[in-house]
DNA sequence: CAAATTAAATTTAGCGACTGAAGTAAAAAA
DNA sequence: TTTTTTACTTCAGTCGCTAAATTTAATTTG
């Protein structure tokens, strides 16, 4: 059972480059020229010859491939190295991305705060800023209003223009539909079906891509985080909601249709608890802020008028202090976690599940209990068991993930094109 | 809601061709001679323009390739053929597959009856055999000298020999690794990791695949039935067990690391009923036949000795007659399944599920009460709710659906190899 | 230290798969 | 009959890659 849960800073720094690190061999013929440039930023630097054995690929290939991204300015030789070493024949020369041949933006729209960070092509954050939303609800045009500004000054602190961003990744809660850039609902909005990407897109005049914040959270997993070298994960949030999203062979799955992976409001109890979407019995109502603070009201005596997020805290507190109705509520949400958690892995069987999500500071969410709990509720005949990972990133995860969806965009559109 | 329940017979006839019909578009840039042979035959016969612009390649790409094929005895022109009226232009010529071009067999092993079925290239069934299994468990060894005689039945009564056979599948149940024919685990069998695949060549001759019994029915589902116009869907049977089976983008998804899709053993109730797996609150526990009878000596007062299978009779007979007591556990069973059911398209959003199995003749499965409790269990906003279709096969499914694997298999070496 | 050895990088010829355009064939419409 | 329309064929040419020979640059060895 290897299954013991980690605690990690903002950026995985242990490996070098960003994105993942495993081939995308989806049987998918990407042009070697793309293959090439996502082996080296992978592994941050990476010799002609070595990139060559690792794709299987001819050298000649790559020699031709290299120079021509090279003349691009999209890579360029490393220049000392540390000799590897006790190795005869001519040494290798390595080859890296050139950071500063193109530049991204990733924005993060919340109901409490935007954030937004300008990256260069290696994922090295230039410039961030954040504002607090406005309202809870707006139209698109008024939402664009409101972000106009960040982006403005983003731009200014990196002393960059619109002209020099490759792509915009956008996260946003809701329904997005990330092929058109489409919202088809969200809690920040008050129009259904709205051309956010090409609304962004507009104000800019760069390429837009839009996802929702289930997905950006993995993106920043799968470039920048523990996701890296795995093929398949998943990563669980726990919040307002409980979100969900997927890493099939290497890979971001968006579902069948656009929707799925609606961990939150998969039932875990027939005619259980009522949950905030109307139906009962939702892994959420058991799991979610809402669920736990309605509890707190009862258990310490509070006014249902207080503030839902401080008596979070005070209920953590109590439990903490050893009070045992508190301890009861968060006992039951744990069993629950590990419960919906175990059918994650008995549907998808990843080899790893990382939790993320502020709340992770709550440690009876990871808690040896709940981790034991799960082995239990978790059929595994033979296999590994699945490892799970607490991940509490700062405030920059979401940000940083859309840089992800940009990066994605970006690469598609400077190096698959094969332009010169 | 369109989601209206159907039945179909053994094979969907409604469409000519067999095999997936949407094109593969996994972005893999499988060779055009393999994407024009599968067009033809998911199409059951196609002109080269329409291929062509279909495949969206060259009509000249077309020509050289069909004229291979042609020449390979793979394709051949159609004589006949009701010309399409109000046409100008010169009319075109229909290619088909060349049905005796190749042969298949697909065999299931299961612990009451062995069936095997051999067809031509186009999934015409040319000879079918089945036999009672021996005992309940055997060694690999024991099983193959057991399948044997049924191979050579089959072989005998089409008139055919090994060496016509371009590849065998094999449907087992347990836990299985396709891409090894290794059986890690299985009801059938006294080993562990036993290399049936393997077996089955040496004993025959010919490349042997391997899969689970989910995936073989979701695989007849995927080459024979509804499953042939959708992208996305999933196939839930109910027997012995709760298996689940699932195509995603036109391909068979067997789970991150060969195991997954256990939604039998998705937990719907924390401390719920027992699992014969040991665990507690799983769906099967609620489901499957053992999980019912247990409840059926109690309703009607049998001796638990009585043979399983006839007390479900006497319970659904007994349900059906008004007693009230076995209509309850029915009742029960089909909550929990369309609480099961929401659980994966919220997970999934497929387009489509098939319930599939013998149990569908009991209609409380597919009963209107449970379509409409899982759409009151499921959240929908905006998109085409997901259609349910129940679908009781012959005996044969399984075979069949093993013969789509050797078929897949068949194609993979004959037609994308380019041998001539 | 020169020669042999090893490995990386480059160059080159050539192949295979496909496209695009021109050309041919076979029908209906004018 | 001529024109139009559509299907099919042919073929030159291109693109992307590989395999093999060559060059380069280091280490080891006699």
């Amino acid at each position: 059972m290897s299954a013991e849960p980690r605690n990690r800073s903002d950026t995985n720094t242990s490996l070098p480059g960003c994105g993942p690190i495993l081939p995308d061999h989806n049987y998918q013929s990407r042009s070697l020229r793309k293959q090439v440039f996502e082996h080296v930023r992978a592994h941050g630097m990476a010799a002609r010859a070595d990139t060559a054995r690792a794709l299987s690929i001819s050298a000649g290939s790559v020699t031709g491939i290299a120079a021509e991204l090279i003349a691009d300015g999209f890579l360029q030789e490393v220049e000392d190295v540390g000799r590897r070493e006790s190795s005869r024949g001519r040494p290798p020369v390595a080859l890296e991305v050139v950071a500063d041949s193109f530049h991204v933006i990733g924005i993060n729209l919340s109901d409490r705060t935007h954030s937004a960070v300008l990256t260069d092509a290696v994922g090295t954050i230039l410039a961030e800023v954040t504002c607090p939303a406005d309202q809870l609800l707006r139209s698109v045009t008024a939402l664009v209003r409101e972000v106009a500004p960040l982006i403005a000054q983003l731009l200014n602190k990196a002393a960059k223009t619109e002209a020099e961003i490759a792509a915009i990744g956008i996260g946003i809660s809701g329904v997005v539909d990330h092929d058109t850039g489409i919202v088809a609902w969200s809690p920040l909005l008050t129009e259904t079906n709205a051309g956010l990407g090409d609304a962004f897109a507009a104000l800019t005049g760069c390429p837009v891509f839009v996802d929702n914040d289930a997905n950006i959270v993995t993106l920043a997993e799968l470039w920048f985080g523990d996701g890296r070298a795995k093929s398949d994960f998943a990563v669980v949030t726990v919040e307002h909601g409980v979100g969900m999203g997927l890493v099939l062979n290497n890979r971001l799955f968006r579902g069948a249709r656009g929707m799925g992976l609606e961990l939150g409001h998969t039932k875990v109890q027939l005619d259980g608890a009522l949950c905030r979407c109307g139906q009962r019995g939702c892994l959420e109502a058991y799991l979610a802020d809402y669920a736990l603070t309605r509890e707190a009201a009862t258990a310490l005596g509070l006014t249902t008028s207080q503030r839902a997020n401080v008596s979070l805290e005070v209920l953590f507190a109590e439990a903490k202090a050893g009070n045992r109705a508190a301890k009861a509520i968060f006992d039951r949400a744990a069993r629950y976690l590990s419960l919906g958690l175990s059918n994650v892995v008995q549907l998808f069987d990843p080899g790893l599940i990382i939790l993320s999500g502020e709340r992770m500071r709550y440690d009876y969410l990871y808690a040896d209990e709940m981790l034991s709990e799960l082995h239990k509720l978790t059929l595994n005949p033979g296999g590994d068991p699945c490892e799970i990972a607490t991940h509490a990133w700062g405030g920059l995860v979401w940000a940083k993930g859309a840089t992800a969806l940009a990066l994605t965009a970006a690469t598609d559109s400077l190096i698959g094109a094969g332009n010169s």
